[in-house]
RNA sequence: GGCCCGUUGGUCAAGCGGUUAAGACACCGCCCUUUCACGGCGGUAACACGGGUUCGAGUCCCGUACGGGUCACCA
């Protein structure tokens, strides 16, 4: 096959030159790791930070590995995310197309310029030869049974029809390579294996797609997790076969997670059960909130910046730098993404928050006369996540069963006795009240505190309890009854009362 | 196991040869208060270990230990 050497000439003319591109490029598998979520927005930050461009590739190479809408799962937890893409499959760009399979052919004559300046060769060898080199040694490299074969042996088994994948040949010596984040890494090519470019179905490896792309898609900044690390070299040697400029490499170090079950740490997993980025969201979890936590595992902003934990994606942009990434794994902690939520939550309008919230609440609380609204706004500074709410707020709907000793509270100075008499006190001022409004009630019942000669607590604990039924709940006495209504106030009054009484 | 990488409180982390070693989460205490939260104030808690280099080391070098990654026709 004669190589086309205007064809060649044409796809490196389609790169664009002199700015900072970067790439994501996930396999569509259906799920954003809270890991790859990060890899993505550091990816993202990088770009924009230089002004950028930012382009979102699609690697699905492995057919076997294919799921089904896995590509719009991607597209949407991107767009949540706030990480906008400039070129991709369905935007577009200059060096597409974005999705690896529909590149397909493309590899196969890169790869070719390889057989033919001897960095590559073909392999004839089964998968049952392979198995058994790997029976004493299962680490074992391929050991280049291939590469003896004479041109006209590989001829003849090509002409036979015989399958066989494409490999790297490994240079003799070692190989050094840069990494923006880990520094200057040297490895001795004997630790190399002569890996596979193009699997006997004609597709490229990741490997090998890897950086035919990114030369071809003008990616400056490779940005992956550091299990690539040790696979760097591979790639060096790649561009230099090549003749390629070789990137930046930012590798990030893995996100952790404590596992409770055996006391340690370990790489976070869907296997194991740990959240995704999806799960976070069906959890109650604000985008943002993920967002600004996840950057900030794994890099810490510097200078006067050091101290701020709350970051818009616009401020992530201005203070991300590469040098700042961390060397080591870091842990996800709930309790802090908690926090970080909690505080979104706490930061947004509050009709945006009742907005968000209503459904949530609704789930619990379906009487109509309660206003939404009004019980959104004792939510807003209680609850970490969404989904809390249901069980904050079903007391509206239903009274629960309660014991009398929730009456009883230490430092409101009640007891069944007290709370007894406070009812008693109660009901009639608030029946009689002429505006159900909060003030209305809040001046009520203060006054009667102050005319009983006892501690607003005093009065208010019991009337919670009788109102609500538990003993902690979002908001008191008065906010609480104001929602109910003046009727079913009256009844859950009268109602404790009547369990004083008896 | 070979190779590569890492190691500051329970967790995230600042620090880039001279600091009383920041800050945040979590935890504890106090205040505020109508329960709980929110908010405010305070507290417990760290440079893995051993050698060097240096007037001086969390910061540089070498070991050890521990942790992680990787060794596929997966990405």
């Amino acid at each position: 096959m004669a190589l086309d050497k205007q064809w060649f000439a044409q796809m490196e003319s389609r790169i664009p030159k002199g700015e900072v591109r970067t790439r994501f490029a996930p396999s569509p598998t259906g799920y954003m790791h809270v890991g790859n979520l990060r890899t993505a927005l550091y990816t993202y930050l990088i770009a924009r930070h230089a002004g950028g461009k930012f382009l979102l590739r699609i690697e699905d190479t492995d057919q076997g590995r294919l799921v089904e809408d896995a590509v719009d799962v991607i597209y949407a937890t991107m767009r949540r995310c706030g990480l906008d893409w400039d070129e991709g499959p369905d935007v577009g760009g200059p060096v597409g197309p974005y999705i690896q399979t529909e590149r397909r052919d493309l590899y196969g004559k890169y790869a070719q310029l390889l057989l033919e300046t001897g960095h590559a060769y073909r392999c004839f060898c089964t998968e049952e030869r392979l198995e058994e080199l790997r029976q004493d040694d299962p680490n074992a490299k391929y050991d280049r049974h291939c590469l003896s074969l004479t041109p006209e042996e590989i001829q003849a088994k090509l002409d036979a029809g015989e399958p066989y994948v494409i490999r790297q040949r490994i240079p003799e010596g070692t190989t050094t390579f840069h990494d923006a984040v880990y520094g200057e890494i040297t490895v001795d090519n004997a630790e190399l294996d002569d890996q596979i470019l193009i699997k006997s179905d004609g597709l490229p490896t990741y490997n090998f797609a890897n950086v035919v792309d990114d030369h071809l898609m003008g990616i400056t900044h490779v940005v992956r997790g550091a299990e690539y690390l040790s696979s760097s070299p591979k790639y060096n040697l790649l561009y230099q076969a090549f003749g390629w400029e070789i990137p930046t490499y930012v590798h990030c170090a893995s996100v952790m997670i404590n596992d409770p079950a055996t006391g340690s740490v370990r790489k976070m997993s869907k296997r194991h059960g740990d959240p995704s980025y999806e799960d976070l969201m069906a959890q109650g979890y604000l985008s943002q909130a993920v967002v600004n936590y996840v950057a900030l595992l794994g890099w810490a902003p510097h200078g006067a910046l050091a101290e701020q934990e709350f970051f818009t994606m616009e401020q992530l942009i201005a203070a991300f730098d590469i040098g700042h990434i961390s060397k080591s794994p870091s842990a996800f902690d709930l309790d802090k993404l908690n926090y970080f939520n909690a505080a979104y939550l706490r930061s947004m309008e509050p009709q945006a928050f009742a907005q968000a919230a209503a459904p949530y609440i609704r789930q619990a609380v379906t009487n109509p006369a309660y206003d939404v609204s009004a019980i959104a706004a004792l939510l807003q500074a209680r609850c970490e996540r969404l989904t809390d709410i249901p069980e904050k707020v079903d007391f509206f709907d239903t009274l629960p069963q309660y014991s009398v000793e929730l009456f009883t509270n230490k430092k409101s100075k009640t007891n069944p006795e007290v709370s007894r008499a406070m009812l008693e006190a109660a009901i009639p001022a608030l029946s009689a009240l002429d505006q159900w409004t909060q003030e209305g009630i809040h001046n009520a019942l203060v006054q009667l505190a102050a005319q009983l000669e006892v501690k607003n607590a005093t009065l208010m604990w019991p009337v919670r309890i009788a109102a609500a039924g538990k003993a902690v709940t979002p908001g008191g006495a008065i906010e609480i009854c104001q929602i109910l209504g003046r009727e079913e106030t009256l009844r859950r009054l009268t109602l404790g009362l009547s369990m004083l009484q008896g």
